[in-house]
RNA sequence: GGUCCCGUGGUGCAGUUUGGAGUGCACGCCGGCCUGUCAAGCCGGAGGUCGCGGGUUCAAAUCCCGUCGGGACCGCCA
């Protein structure tokens, strides 16, 4: 069901000759067999009935003489001749409404139960009852609509990666584990007992791999498994198209992705996207509190640590003070604005400062403890009009950033079918997330990323804070507030992979041990090479106007990683474990 | 590891705040009527361990504790 009103090009069958939802006027005249399952009945006495015939490209009415043991969702093959509607009862709704099939004859080749939830998608069925009879929900509009445009995403990205001269090629699912990352998934060997397999976090070290072997440009629509908590955008398994390209830039990588991702938005909504922006990785925070911005609207945070840089309120003698102005908010009610600052405090901030700005005053809890400099200062900083509503919060730069912005999310976040598709790559992240306790730098991407080209003197002798200026040839793809993927620039020199592995503390041993096949291919000639990877599942469910990626996939895991259809994770017999050589331990200390 | 919301015939809800007979709505289902409907219509009917366990009470869908399941989020996801 790409476009609703334009007919499939499904071919027939010597069963079938047509497709229920492809017939139109050109068609009157036709004898035909349409095969589906009965959507809907509509009785008018013993002798004519309606019978509506539900395929996958959609709906054609049947017109039967009776249909009392026709039932919901029973399977059938009916034949007769397609006419058109009588004057006055066509229906403009439905894309075979001109036409109706009659002269039917019905034949049940399944009878069926009543389904165990109504497929009209009228109203949202408990999560566990559509996944139990996931085979029915996937008979619904919605799911059927969901699933066309997956595939015609992910043919539109191979048809993009292809023309671009990438090659597509598997790399294995049984892997080694690594310790970096996320948690594995790890599968038990039998012939090595006490030894696993992990499952692959991503095709990471292997597309690498593929470019010392000279392949040159890589992709996959690689399915990549992650053992973590999962979320609205989050699943087990997931799929991504990953990419990797030799002797190329930041800027050809990007031009790559560019290019598949548009190719799948005019696949799936019929226009290409316009240009994606670029937003550095500290403006992104300094603006949006987000590494992943979603820029359907306002409500930027603005700085506001210079007004306050002498003040006598203690809360706000802190590294970073910023707020945000939300419009015409004043008249937020108290309780609101209490949960408001419960959540601020919940997600690490000391507190919430709100204020509401009147006409010639700011009222606010704290506004005893400002200066009317301050809170003229304030008011100019922030351009707040009478009505409006001040957020503010003073904390490390860091820990305001993130919980203004996802206050920001809060306030103003769109329903995910309003607003458009912004696109926006975000560039320069920091080399390093952090410092841990024992001094040591945290890679905020992989041990692999190129440092940014300006700042790798910046590494000479560096420590502590000064390594967190270090930037990195890295960067993102953000839609609407959804991290689509990441990639970067690879290092590919002995000399820079070993400064970075001295900074986070790998030693040699350590290095060769984790990654020693990598490293080992390096030394016979690794090109300079950079990659990307970008979740399908969320591109798709964005184009499909889904808040959740279990929209998209056909038969998806519920929040607790369970599947009610299989019964998944369940036990396995006591001879398979004894086989694996495992053995389980009681349950209270598992 | 944590926070919040939800669980009532097959489905979606109301009822829970303020305890008083399984009370109600819509859809579906079953039967009947009905020759132009398309969420068909009209009449009738069946269908319940109020997720589960414990507690408080004369009395619990309702209050308390625990637990299971679903969902959203924080942490986590190099």
């Amino acid at each position: 069901m790409t476009a609703p009103h334009s007919p499939s090009t499904l071919p027939p069958s010597p069963a079938r000759t047509h497709y229920a939802g492809d017939l139109r006027a050109e068609h009157v005249g036709q004898a035909v067999a349409v095969c589906g399952w009965v959507a809907r009945r509509r009785e008018h006495g013993e002798h004519l009935a309606f019978l509506d015939v539900r395929d996958r490209t959609g709906l054609v009415q049947c017109v039967v003489d009776g249909a009392h043991d026709l039932r919901s969702e029973y399977v059938v093959r009916v034949t007769g001749t397609v006419r058109p509607r009588p004057e006055g009862t066509e229906n403009p709704a439905l894309a075979t409404g001109a036409v109706e099939v009659g002269d039917c004859e019905v034949e049940v080749l399944s009878v069926a139960e009543p389904p165990p939830f109504p497929l009209e998608g009228r109203v949202e069925v408990d999560e566990t009852i559509r996944l139990r009879h996931r085979y029915v929900d996937l008979r619904s509009e919605r799911m059927q609509r969901n699933l066309a445009v997956r595939a015609a995403a992910i043919g539109a990205i191979r048809g993009a990666m292809a023309d671009q001269g990438f090659l597509e090629v598997e790399t294995p699912l049984l892997i080694a584990s690594t310790p970096e990352g996320a948690r594995d998934f790890v599968v038990p060997s039998r012939q090595s007992p006490g030894e696993f397999y992990a499952l692959p976090q991503s095709p990471q070290l292997f597309k690498q791999l593929c470019m010392v072997g000279g392949v040159d440009r890589y992709y996959q629509i690689a399915r990549c498994l992650r053992d973590e908590d999962l979320r609205a955008d989050r699943q087990f398994e997931f799929t991504q198209l990953d990419a990797e390209a030799s002797f190329v830039t930041q800027d050809e990588v990007l031009a790559f992705i560019t290019e598949a991702v548009g190719a799948a938005v005019e696949a799936a909504t019929g226009e290409r996207p316009g240009s994606f922006g670029a937003i550095s990785w500290r403006e992104a925070m300094d603006r949006f509190g987000s590494d992943k911005p979603d820029l359907r609207f306002g409500l930027e945070l603005v700085d506001v640590t210079e007004v306050f840089a002498a003040t006598g309120f203690n809360a706000f003698k802190a590294p970073c003070v910023k707020a945000i102005r939300v419009p015409d908010g004043g008249d937020a009610t108290r309780s609101r604005l209490d949960d408001l600052t419960d959540r601020a405090k919940r997600w690490g901030a000391k507190g919430l400062v709100w204020m509401r700005v009147e006409a010639d005053e700011i009222t606010s809890p704290v506004a005893k403890f400002l200066s009317a400099e301050e809170l003229a200062e304030l008011r100019r900083a922030t351009e707040a009009e009478t009505g409006d509503l001040l957020l503010l919060v003073a904390d490390s730069w860091h820990t305001t950033c993130h919980v203004l912005g996802l206050l920001r999310l809060e306030l103003g976040r769109p329903p995910v079918t309003e607003g458009g598709f912004h696109f926006t790559w975000v560039v320069d992240f920091p080399l390093f997330e952090s410092i841990s306790d024992d001094g040591q730098p945290v890679p905020a991407h992989h041990p692999f990323t190129m440092p940014h080209p300006d700042d790798i003197e910046l590494l000479d002798g560096a420590t502590g804070d000064d390594l967190l200026a270090v930037r990195s040839q890295s960067y993102d793809l953000v839609l609407n507030g959804w991290e689509l993927g990441s990639g970067s620039v690879r290092i590919h020199r002995a000399d820079i992979q070993q400064r970075i592995f001295g900074l986070l503390g790998i030693s040699e041993d350590e290095a060769q041990a984790k990654f020693g096949f990598l490293l080992d291919a390096f030394r016979y000639g690794a090109p300079p090479h950079a990659g990307f990877a970008f979740g399908i599942d969320r591109l798709v469910a964005l184009l499909a106007g889904e808040e959740n990626i279990r929209e998209v996939i056909a038969f998806p895991k519920t929040q607790s990683g369970a599947d009610p259809l299989t019964g998944a994770p369940g036990p396995v017999a006591p001879a398979q474990l004894e086989e694996l050589g495992l053995r389980l331990l009681p349950r209270s200390t598992a």
